[in-house]
Formats: C-alpha cells, structure tokens, sequence
DNA sequence: ATGTGC
C-alpha cells in the first residue's frame, strides 16, 4: 500500500507518529522513522520547557522541527481560550513569516533559455525596494494603515485588477487580509518601528527569505483540484517567503521586559529564560496580542507588495498583459483563536503551517468547498510543495510542516559547505541552472540545500500521517534571495 | 528572523 492509497483509505499510519510522555508532558512528534532517529536532545528539552507552562492542552511537532530560542521551529501548542496563555516565544521573532504563491499565464519553456531567466532576475530585482537604498521606498503608504487594516489600509493602485484578475482575489484568497485589534496600543511603539517600519515595507529581509520562480508539476491523484485551483502542468509560478521584517522583532522587544516583570509578579517559572509567557486574560498579554495582529497585517502587505515588484518586473519582460493571479497567502508564525468542537482554543503556530480539508467552515470563502492550498517551500535548489489539507488533520488542529527544516546551523554550514557543493546543486554553468541573483554564493552558503533536510522526507511524513495531501510540486528555476 | 554580536 503506497502513501496515496494509505489516504484515500482514509487512515493515517502510525509509523508517522510518535507520543512521548516527557516529565513536562505529552508531546506527539510527526515524523518518520528516519526523521524521528535524527531528532536532537535539544528539541526533547525545549519540548519539554514548553510544556510546563500552566494549562496547556497540546504540543506537537512536524517533520520540519528544529531548534529555535525558546521553542523549537515546527511546533503547534494549544490553550483553551478560557484559562489560556501566550508565548512571544513561541510565536518567536519573525510575527506572521509566512508564503504566498502567484499563478503566471506563462509555460516553463517560455523560460528554457538561462539568459532570458537572468533578464526576468534583473527585472524583478530591478523593482523590489532595497531598505539601505533611496530608491523604492513606498512613499504614498501609510504605514499607520497597513498595521490596522492590513492589506484594506493600501492605496488602490496596489490592488489593481490586472493584478488579480479580479480585484476581490486580492483580498479573498488569502489567510488573512485584515486582523482587528485594539490600535490604540500602537502609540506606545517606539519612533524606530515606524521609522524601520516604513522603510522597510516590501522589502524580502535575509535568512532563508526568497522569491522564487518556479515550473508546477500536478500530483496524478489531485489533478482534479489542482485544476480547480487554476494549476496547469509546466505553467509558471511565484513562491515567495517573507515576514513582518523589523516590526515583528519591535514588538517582541517591546514586550519582553513586561512579560518578564509579569512572571516574577505570578511567580511563574521558565527552565529557559528565553521563553516566556503571560496569563491571556492579563492586561500586558493582551498588548501584546493586539501588537502581534498589527505584525501579522504588516506582514501580509510585505508579501503583497513583493509580489507586486515581482508582477512589475514580469511586465518589463513579458509585456503589460501578463497577469499574477493570486493563489494563497499564509502564515507559519502566529497565535490566534481557532473554533474546535471540544470549544474556543488559543493556537500558536511557530514554523507550522495551517492545511484545512475541505469544507471546513475557517476555509476564506473561494475555497470553502475544496480546502485552501497549504504552500511549503523546499530548500534553495530543492522543490516546493502546493497542498491540501485531509480530514485526519483535525486531531493536530490541522498544523502541518512549514518547510524543509533545518539540519546545520548557519556558522556549521559556512564551515562544512564548499561554494563548489552549493554551486552544483543549483547546475551553475548548465542550461537547466538555477539562476540565484546574489553574485557570490558565498554571501547565501548558510541557506544551501546541504543546511536543510530533505524535504521530500517531510511530505513523505506529512502525507503518511493523513495530514495533508499533495497537490502540486514546483520546481525552482530561479531565485531571488536578500542579504542582511 | 533581526538594528543580531564577534
């Protein structure tokens, strides 16, 4: 029985999933075998950490997990929203980091020549706004409005038709286009955020933040959706990964002295001072609620106005018709409400990403009927994945992976990484190569497909679970990174 | 990840 009949079936498998009972807890782990044996002490112990903060009612890892400050990357963590807390920690630093693909009208082999890649890379890069240059700045945004009303706080201009071809897919197609809150909270923010902030609206940032362009290859057993969906075998498509940039890292700043005072005053404890967390019902959680939200609006606008550069520069080489349709935008850094049947539960997600199935009432309206595409972006040189949530989600709250998930530290890749090894994985030099726009792939060694597992171990984990099903792979034909 | 931290 392959992985595609163990879903249609119905069942998961349960050589995917793994219960621990740590002294702190139970903790599950999706992961196969192979992943599992990999695991490091360190992600056990943060795990551990995590589930000693009071009340909590679930913890549990993707494939994807590694280690990160004060939880680990790939974690899902539920409250009840009655006696819940939250955890800056566990949302971590980049609020709202998340993936948007875009739907091109064009073929892969309106991209077979490697010179007319580069030209596209020049042309994309050519609009992205760059923080430390004058040019590209947005200066007719208001960043006011895009943290209250995320992407309904931009200037009509950027949501053109052309753009998508209906103006409403803009808004409609994607997690979130807007999260209320208490704004007035906002004036306490430092002078540096709004400064920062502005700057640095629809710009990339560094890390394993990217745009890439990519080829859609259809999974057999879901042509029928994918084609719902607007996916074409060999039709071109925009994956980008970015976050809320500096104003996520602000908000946590601001509110990491509070939560800590808080702690102290309840006498609660950390293993790691790294992690902290705060009652939801007190007064300094819920500001820092109310400024998570106004991160993950800002965050949606950064990948929307990327997205726009990137429509800007397929224009200067395909011409004015070309369109960017919007396929998705969602996040894996965040904590919200989520409705379940067993009641009103406090969800963070840090580096786990949302797959609803199909006809599950949080569906955004456009795919109510089908499950909304979950957008897992492989290592640079590697594929990515487009997929679909499965009814057997709902025991993990529907968390699946975020990603490849990372093996090597950044310090031990430079160190064990050859430029040459980087290199070959990205066919520098052939036809079919992928075109990278950094000049030295020295500068970006750190995000090489050596520093990542591999990802089509963390489907295959995913998949086998009942998690998720795949829809689409794409196959990366070019990329374009940041520095820092 | 990041106005990081050598």
């Amino acid at each position: 029985m392959n992985f595609n009949e163990q879903q249609q079936a119905g069942g998961y498998d349960s050589r995917y999933k793994h219960e621990l009972a740590l002294p702190g807890g139970d903790l599950k782990v999706y992961a196969s075998e192979q992943l599992f044996a990999t695991l490091d002490y360190k992600v056990l112990e943060m795990a551990n950490n995590n589930l000693q903060i009071p009340n909590i009612e679930y913890m549990s890892y993707t494939p994807d997990v590694h280690v990160g400050v004060g939880t680990c990357i790939g974690t899902t963590a539920v409250w009840d929203a009655a006696d819940g807390y939250v955890s800056p920690s566990i949302v971590g630093s980049d609020i709202g980091c998340g993936m948007r693909v875009h739907l091109t009208t064009l073929h892969k082999d309106d991209l077979r020549e490697v010179k007319l890649r580069r030209k596209l890379v020049r042309a994309i890069e050519k609009y992205l706004p760059m923080e430390q240059q004058q040019r590209g700045t947005y200066s007719d945004i208001r960043l006011e409005n895009i943290v209250r009303k995320g992407l309904h706080g931009l200037p009509n201009k950027y949501v053109p038709d052309s753009y998508t071809p209906k103006k409403s897919s803009a808004l409609s197609h994607v997690e979130i286009s807007k999260l209320s809150f208490d704004e007035e909270i906002l004036n306490e923010l430092p002078d540096m955020a709004w400064h920062r902030g502005h700057r640095q609206l629809g710009t990339l940032g560094g890390g394993n933040h990217f745009v890439e362009i990519q080829a859609i290859e259809i999974a057999e057993e879901q042509r029928e959706l994918a084609e719902a969906w607007g996916l074409r075998d060999g039709q071109i498509a925009v994956m980008i990964h970015s976050g809320s940039r500096a104003w996520g890292g602000m908000v946590n700043q601001f509110c990491t002295p509070a939560f800590a005072k808080v702690m102290g005053q309840l006498g609660l404890g950390s293993a790691d001072p790294r992690l902290i967390y705060a009652p939801l019902a007190h007064p300094q959680a819920r500001r820092y609620v109310n400024l998570m939200y106004s991160a993950l609006n800002y965050a949606v606008v950064n990948r929307h106005l990327i997205a726009y550069a990137v429509r800007e520069g397929f224009r200067d080489v395909f011409g004015p018709k070309c369109e960017l349709r919007t396929l998705y935008d969602l996040m894996h850094n965040y904590a919200w409400q989520e409705q379940t049947a067993a009641g009103t539960k406090f969800v963070h997600r840090k580096g786990a990403t949302r797959a609803l199935p199909a006809g599950h009432p949080d569906n955004p309206r456009p795919y109510a009927a089908t499950g909304h595409p979950a957008l897992i972006p492989g290592s640079m040189g590697t594929a990515s994945y487009i997929m679909v949530g499965q009814p057997g989600g709902e025991e993990n709250y529907y968390s699946i992976c975020h990603g490849a998930g990372r093996i090597r530290s950044r310090s031990a890749t430079k160190r064990l990484v050859s430029v040459n090894d980087f290199s070959k994985s990205l066919r520098v030099g052939r036809e079919d190569e992928i075109v990278v726009n950094q000049h030295s792939l020295e500068s970006i060694i750190d995000e090489s497909p050596q520093a990542y597992k591999n990802v089509d171990e963390i489907i295959e984990s995913v998949t086998g679970a009942g998690l998720a099903a795949v829809v689409a792979k794409c196959k990366p034909l070019a990329a374009i990174k940041g520095t820092k």
